[in-house]
DNA sequence: TAAATAAGTTAGGTTATACTAACAAATTGA
DNA sequence: TCAATTTGTTAGTATAACCTAACTTATTTA
């Protein structure tokens, strides 16, 4: 049985990892990305990892990289499903806007209830995308799998469709409604600058400006 | 802020003081009782009247008797209106057992949104009374009121209707279901046994017995 | 390659929430 | 009324999860 601090970490280490494969970079989560990406200083990641290994969640050699068990995936991978389950529901039963949806996802992501879970599951007809666009896991911690790449890596004069968004913060939504961008619009490019990568774009037949920035996080096609 | 730890305290500090106004023979709220309620010992519970008096929730002096303050029958409140929305919301949406609730609402009580519960109360139709015939608080604490009484004080030879239940474990809500008694069922007291309290009564319009303990949780009228 | 910097670890401290053991006050009842 | 019992408190300990400060190992770069 896990903590919700437990919880937490697991969850990161599962997001940083894939962040880590998809960014071809660098190599491996080292104790300062998961301190820095949790916001705890780098000593008390140095301890919780000694539990997580202990629970043999996580496997950590001195000096070296983190990386999550079989089992600690597993474990992450049912954190996911909690956590957009909970995001679906409240979007889709409740009427909240998807920019409000995260924080109270975050804490409704550590019930205990098996059961709970898999009726709120069948409660809204089996999802397999959150109101973000992310892949919801099944019972079993599988992903349905799904061709998408960013906004910004897509050749100029495409059209492509928004599939989902790579960073769930408020702000950041927000910025998407005031641009009048979701799930599933269409967005044309019409040029990219060379210098920073900026896009000019039409959405629904106007023009708008999106940062490299932006359209970093938004998953297309 | 109060932790869920805290939270609890207060949660059970209400439910002990409205017992204790409800059976007249005992006057107040004591360390152990609480410490006996929450499966603590009587110096845990001590330190954290500590800490909940320095928030202003609770008075308490040297070997007196504990009470909330208005703060804290508010506070108390407001845990108690989320976790009767939460048990109805379990039984009613996702189609729980009433014996099911208790423990998934004692975790979801917890979670910090008020437009959260705000939206659970609207999706719900305002209800007024949970899954266990318990009243639930409004947003500003107030308590539909109500006739009721126990089972155990109905006299001889009179029908009454089960409005709710004083104990929600599943170990008696399940042998309820064994005995045909949900909310509004019908009981009609047939013999009282003076010995111990003991009834024979029809209910569908079969014969049942009840211990003095099963008709001192009904409550009734 | 040696010095500077970055990354990771250890030691020791803090707070919340529990515990046990020892003790003090209040209540009961012979 | 005073001894026994019950009730409540204090002191000291443990664990989870955080911290700062000091230190060690690894990496970078002049």
């Amino acid at each position: 049985m896990l903590t919700q601090v437990e919880e937490n970490y697991i969850k990161a280490l599962l997001h940083l990892a894939s962040q880590d494969r998809a960014m071809t970079q660098q190599e491996g989560v080292g104790t300062n990305d998961l301190a820095a990406y949790l916001q705890v200083k780098p000593s008390t990641v140095n301890e919780m990892l000694k539990r997580l290994k202990e629970k043999e969640l996580v496997n950590h050699k001195k000096y070296g990289k983190i990386n999550l068990t079989a089992a600690g995936t597993r474990t992450g991978l049912g954190i996911v499903r909690k956590h957009r389950l909970w995001e679906t529901f409240l979007c889709t039963k409740l009427e909240f806007d998807w920019d409000e949806v995260h924080d109270i996802a975050e804490q409704l992501e550590h019930i205990r209830s098996d059961k709970l879970i898999d009726k709120i599951d069948k409660f809204l007809g089996y999802p397999k995308y959150d109101p973000h666009g992310d892949p919801i896991p099944d019972n079993h911690g599988n992903i349905p799998k799904r061709d998408t790449q960013k906004l910004s890596n897509v050749g100029l004069d495409h059209s492509c469709r928004v599939l989902a968004v790579r960073d769930t913060s408020t702000a950041f939504l927000q910025y998407l409604e005031q641009l009048n961008i979701a799930i599933n619009t269409i967005i044309e490019i019409k040029e990219k600058i060379p210098y920073d990568g900026t896009l000019r774009v039409e959405i629904d037949g106007k023009a708008a400006v999106l940062s490299n920035k932006v359209s970093e996080n938004i998953l297309v096609e």
